[in-house]
DNA sequence: GTAAATATAGGCATATTTGCCTACTTTTTA
DNA sequence: TAAAAAGTAGGCAAATATGCCTATATTTAC
């Protein structure tokens, strides 16, 4: 594992999701229900903690009606 | 899991990739060797047999010279 | 058509993610 | 400020991904 570079892209992209979750006025519950995931998911991927899949990245997307792109967009 | 929705994206999401890596010009032991991963992983993930990590694609992306989004793109 | 290159397949051990759970902290709102 | 809502933290078992390896199949190039 390339520790660092993957640790800075992890909190990179949980912070920039958690700005657009808050930005289109979802909760980590709210999101969590409609992806069909655990609420403590959510906030272990915006804690930079877990490198989630990208199935669940892509879902996350939709859910939020925002491009992929969006969310690797920092 | 929703096992057949998520097969489907993988299934598609792999496709895409190969799709795309061979337009570029890499095979699968090139993009392996770029990303620091197993050639074994690149096959896996493009006969849509594993949802490989957010940041592995993110790393894909970038080796083959992509948009984020054309993974997505299908 | 044969050799070389590329890709598929799968086993096995290890690492990591996920779901489920409880508890605690921080933020929001009444 | 007090209560409620939202978010953080982490343990544990099960599921899944990954690395490493060998073997086989398919495709490409000569």
């Amino acid at each position: 594992m390339d520790t660092s570079n993957e640790n800075l892209f992890l909190i990179a992209f949980g912070n920039n999701l958690k700005k657009i979750r808050k930005n289109k006025g979802f909760t980590q519950a709210n999101l969590a229900n409609d992806l069909g995931i655990e609420i403590s998911q959510i906030s272990r991927i915006e804690r930079g903690v877990i490198n989630t899949s990208t199935y669940t990245s892509y879902k996350i997307s939709k859910a939020l009606g925002v491009e992929i792109k969006d969310l690797f967009d920092f």
